[in-house]
DNA sequence: CTAAACCTTGAAGTTGAGTATAAGGTCAAG
DNA sequence: CTTGACCTTATACTCAACTTCAAGGTTTAG
């Protein structure tokens, strides 16, 4: 199998595929006489595992633990639960994030219909975010939007 | 004030500060004859409004559309509640999107708990992440962590 | 005189996961 | 013999928001 097919079969663009290779997430290709990468079909499943990988959280980094350990012949299962408790944990701390993200901005919004743009001073730039709010979280610093 | 001055008082390293007036963000300053910025204290309040700005999940590219049309004289009010209702869009978004991972990784992990290490084949890598799940919905690709 | 603590500039590096560009070799069809 | 679809490599670029590095000038204290 050439590149192109695996990509084909993949829906993994053979530049990625070549960029996996470069990683460490897929072992040197063999290669035709004229230079060219050949497959068998192994790399088929290697892929879908690294895109399930993938849509489960895991980085590319993560992917490549995962797969060295397998390749070095131990099941990575515990690895594995380990590194999704993780993930799960950061998801949840993220949404955390996001939830009061969202009130905040929900709060902004309520406040912006109740100020009238004419009282809007030079000084304050947008009295929206500026103006001196009550109760503000010190914590809401450092919260970012991903 | 000097540039260290303005970092004490806002707690934004003198590097940031020099990174915002090459974004736009801050007006070219002042210079003292040994060429050193000197600022006047309403870099303060606009570099406060940064901060604001950005713990509300706007961009420094926002943020300098804002800045760009409160300084051309224009109160920004309509164009910052457009923003926010944006954010507020996108944050929404996120959320869906991490409730479904999280939800994904839940199942994930519950499934680990039942599947024996042992029975782990070379083939499928990691039979948590690998092996087929009844009900896998499609669009859980696409999904990254962030 | 020297050391420290400031300040200056420009350029490059960071992170993650690719994507794009350039310049070229290979192969089958017509 | 040429066109087009493959394949190869190396290098650089993308995004955001900084951070780090290198190499130097200025000021103040001892």
């Amino acid at each position: 199998m050439l590149i192109g097919e695996v990509s084909a079969a993949t829906g993994i663009d053979t530049q990625t595929i070549r960029f996996y290779e470069r990683q460490g997430l897929l072992p040197t290709a063999n290669r035709a006489p004229n230079g060219y990468r050949i497959y068998n079909d192994t790399v088929i499943s290697r892929l879908q595992f690294v895109r399930a990988s993938q849509s489960a959280g895991l980085t590319l980094a993560d992917i490549t633990g995962i797969l060295t350990q397998r390749d070095s012949g131990d099941a990575p299962c515990a690895h594995v639960s380990g590194l999704l408790e993780e993930k799960l944990a950061d998801v949840r701390a993220r949404q955390f994030e996001l939830a009061a993200l969202a009130a905040d901005l929900g709060r902004l919004i309520e406040s912006s219909h109740d100020l009238d743009p004419a009282d809007c001073s030079d000084a304050d730039i947008c009295h929206i975010i500026s103006a001196p709010r009550v109760g503000q979280d010190e914590a809401s610093n450092a919260r970012t939007l991903h």
